[in-house]
DNA sequence: CAGTGAGCGAGCTTCCGCTTGACTT
């Protein structure tokens, strides 16, 4: 029997410290939280001073148990929840579930996982800081009133299931925001010039320092530079430094791993969870850019080992972000001298980027010498500005860039491209190959991609590193926003370019908004957002949470009672809440677009029960048509033209076997039904405009593509297919595909080996998107009674599950 | 991958943060 207990948050942590404390100690993890909020209405007690009602979730019992059964047995229990505000938290509930008593319980902490740290940690025990708990029910209460209020006013006055939240809506209305942004948007059309001198080795370019609005001006200024001279006027060398940036937090590694190794934010954090479990890197969740002495040692013997002293540069950094709690150390390899391991190619991408980013932020700035200069035209007052940029020393380059998303690269032109310039004197004549004036347009405010909008959430103080992840898939789990590839649309730009003496005019043309995982907002979205906005402004402010924290940060303090604070916000959300549901109009987000030429009836747009659709007539028309969006278009900005364009389709285009053809456009992209089978119609075929005989190729070709694809039938039901897919081989019977093991050669299965491996498929529970279990398995019979009430709870969604059984039968 | 778009009502949905696992398209 051990004598001490020492509970962690994490086990992998746990495994790592019980190895540092010998065998006195037994370190067990909590797994995170062992306590909520029950999850019904009476969770917490608005009349009496918020009290709260919690529980051990159904999946906690057991480490709760246990720990308990070790709690008992152990002389000392060491609480070393990490130390913020949560693991206050976690340390107040283990205290209270586990029936501790103060007399032999210690409340540690440390914020690095290192022997030393841990032996300190344990000489200097407190005792749990009730200030910093109360703070932490605040939030935690605050964010359950806000969520489980604002909801279903939007059950009521918009559509069943959704859901707001202080974290959540904020990140919807970003996105929302931003796209309005676009759409109003003019982008505005300058010819910049640029030109280039000298030939050869020696060629290099250089830009005007203004930009024409008009053509003419453009034209005018190349007409003006024929045969005019072109003098270096001045010559400005300065050193210029470069420093690396720090090591990375949760969102920062967030944003590189999207940009360099186009991760979604999910992805990296399952794949940064693989490498913290075995070992590879510190804690993935941190706000914290701090790394330890023992870490600083390491990279800075790695790195005078590897490049030399002059290229190490011990460096502390600060946080710049207000809310960061900085439990944790940033996230770094655990051992800098491993350079490389057995393990999949998304976890070596990934530690190379986090091994890289942390040696770089310990090494020498690179240094520069930054040459600009700048050029005289005798026809002209305007000058050429041309920039040259030499590396001498290249520091923390040799390691690791860190690259910047596309809307922060302006093309400005004192810090344009560098390059490297031929030697230059001043007063030098130069000698012009040629110059260019491009029509270029203004760029429209990026969209977010997942990872900038965990930025931005981040710099506005919103959410935890625990959270941006799970964020990010409720908003769009909800349907609020989506993350997409959209086409652009072609444009034309004119391209002024004077060689030789004369000028020549060309017109070209260049793909503009096309935008690529980017985060675009849903109707949906934007009607909730637009009523959480009109009715409960101060909950979706960008500003509502550091306001809040603030005051947490107080309540942490002892300088404020909770209870109070939350009663002062309460009170007034409250009553908002009530009248909204009791006066707000439903929110559908209708708008009228104008007149149905042909009948004169009115023509609007709305949110409807199957989705966004455009309808012909009022509401007791008995007469009027219906017609769904799209995909990309919007109630918003949908236009009059689009939406008549919407009743021209599904179309009849003709018949073949005797069955009628019919285009229409699905949720894939245009199709051409027969027979009851799809087709779909090959890119660039405009689908009002389908000939018969078009038509008809497309399904035999359809067809041959098919039959190429076909392994072997079975006589025992023709129906019943085996096809090469993208995938390998499979399957196909009805709507059922099923995958064949790569254990089993296709060519040689029997049928009855192909229906059980059907039937075995049906059977199989289906995960939904999000990991919920749709056809639940046959529930053993052995469950405890208690939880007999949520398993048929759980069961009744399931309707849908009998559907997918009869795949068998037919 | 169709078309659908009324209303009633029972019973459901929902928050943020702290953890890991168990699943595949």
């Amino acid at each position: 029997m051990a004598k001490n207990l020492l509970i962690v948050e994490s086990p992998a942590k746990a495994k790592t410290i019980e190895g540092y404390l010998g065998k006195d100690f037994v370190v067990k993890s909590s797994y995170g939280h062992i306590r909520d909020l029950v999850k019904s209405e009476d969770a917490i007690d608005i009349a009496h001073d918020f009290q709260q009602k919690y529980e051990v979730p159904a999946d906690k019992k057991q480490v709760v148990s246990e720990l308990k059964k070790l709690a008992k047995e152990a002389e000392v229990i060491w609480l070393a929840s990490d130390e913020d505000r949560e693991g206050e938290a976690i340390s107040w509930h283990l205290f209270e579930t586990l029936g501790l008593k103060e007399a032999n319980t210690r409340r540690i902490v440390f914020h690095e996982i290192t022997k030393p740290a841990i032996i300190r940690a344990i000489e200097n025990p407190r005792t749990i800081n009730y200030h910093l708990v109360n703070a932490q029910q605040a939030r935690r209460v605050l964010d359950r009133l806000v969520g489980f209020e604002l909801s279903p006013v939007l059950w009521k006055k918009v559509k069943p299931s959704l859901s707001a939240g202080r974290v959540q809506s904020v990140a919807v209305r970003l996105i929302v925001d931003r796209e309005r942004e676009i759409n109003k948007f003019q982008s505005e059309a300058a010819f910049r010039v640029t030109a280039i001198f000298g030939k050869g080795r020696e060629a290099f370019k250089a830009e005007l320092n203004e930009r024409f609005a008009k053509q003419e001006d453009a034209e005018k200024f190349l007409n003006d530079c024929i045969g005019a001279d072109f003098n270096v006027k001045s010559l400005d060398t300065r050193p210029a430094k470069r420093s690396p940036a720090a090591p990375f937090t949760t969102s920062t590694l967030q944003q590189e791993a999207s940009r360099k190794l186009g991760f979604s934010v999910s992805r990296t954090m399952s794949v940064a969870q693989k490498l913290y479990e075995s070992g590879r890197i510190t804690y993935m969740r941190t706000d914290s850019v701090n790394l330890s002495d023992t870490a600083l040692n390491a990279a800075a013997s790695e790195i005078v080992s590897a490049y030399g002293q002059q290229y190490h540069q011990q460096r502390q950094y600060k946080t710049k972000s207000a809310s960061a709690q900085e439990a944790h150390e940033a996230i770094r390899p655990t051992y800098f001298n491993v350079h490389s391991f057995e393990g999949d190619n998304a976890e070596k991408r990934l530690y190379e980027l986090i091994w890289k980013r942390a040696i770089a932020s310990q090494m020498s700035e690179a240094q520069f010498e930054r040459t600009v200069a700048r050029i005289s035209v005798s026809t002209r007052p305007e000058e050429l500005v041309a920039n040259g940029e030499v590396m001498k020393f290249d520091g923390f380059l040799k390691v690791y860039l860190e690259s910047t998303d596309e809307d922060e690269k302006e093309d400005n032109i004192e810090e344009g491209d560098s390059a490297i310039l031929p030697p230059l004197t001043k007063g030098q004549l130069l000698s012009l190959t040629e110059m260019t004036a491009v029509e270029r347009y203004s760029r429209p405010p990026a969209r977010y991609t997942e990872a900038s909008l965990v930025k931005k959430l981040e710099e506005l103080g919103i959410g935890r590193p625990s959270t941006y992840a799970p964020t990010i898939s409720t908003i769009q789990n909800r349907g609020y926003v989506v993350k997409e590839e959209r086409e652009g649309k072609t444009r034309a730009y004119r391209v002024l370019t004077l060689k030789n003496s004369s000028i020549a005019k060309e017109e070209k043309t260049e793909i503009t908004g096309a935008d690529k995982n980017k985060m675009f907002p849903t109707d949906i979205g934007a009607v909730v957002n637009d009523f959480l906005v009109q009715h409960f402004n101060g909950i979706v402010d960008y500003h509502f949470t550091a306001g809040v924290e603030k005051q947490f940060d107080e309540i942490a303090q002892g300088l404020q009672e909770w209870t109070v604070m939350i009663r002062k916000f309460y009170d007034p959300f409250h009553q908002e809440v009530e009248t909204t549901k009791a006066t707000a109009d439903r929110a559908s987000g209708e708008r009228e677009l104008g007149v149905h030429p042909e009948s004169g009836k009115k023509l609007s747009v709305r949110i409807g029960r199957y989705g966004p659709f455009v309808q012909i007539g009022e509401a007791d028309d008995e007469q009027k048509q219906y017609a769904s969006l799209r995909a990309g278009q919007m109630i918003e900005t949908i236009s009059l033209e689009e939406a008549l364009e919407l009743f021209k389709l599904p179309k009849k285009v003709g018949l073949f076997e005797e069955k009628e053809m019919t285009v229409a456009i699905g949720k894939f992209g245009p199709y051409i039904r027969h027979n009851s089978a799809f087709y779909s119609l090959p890119k660039g075929i405009d689908p009002l405009d389908v000939a018969e005989d078009q038509a008809i190729e497309i399904i035999l070709d359809k067809r041959k593509r098919d039959a190429e694809r076909l392994i072997k039938t079975f006589d025992e039901n023709p129906e019943v297919k085996i096809l090469n897919g993208r995938w390998g081989p499979y399957i196909e019977f009805e709507k059922l595909n099923v995958k064949i093991p790569k254990d089993k050669d296709p060519h040689t299965l029997t049928f009855d080996e192909v229906k059980a491996l059907a039937d075995a498929t049906a059977a199989e529970p289906k995960k939904g998107r999000f990991g919920k279990v749709i056809a639940a398995k046959a529930a053993p019979a052995a469950k405890k009674a208690t939880t007999a009430k949520k398993q048929a709870a759980k069961k009744s969604p399931a309707k849908n599950a009998p559907a997918k059984k009869s795949t068998g039968k037919k």
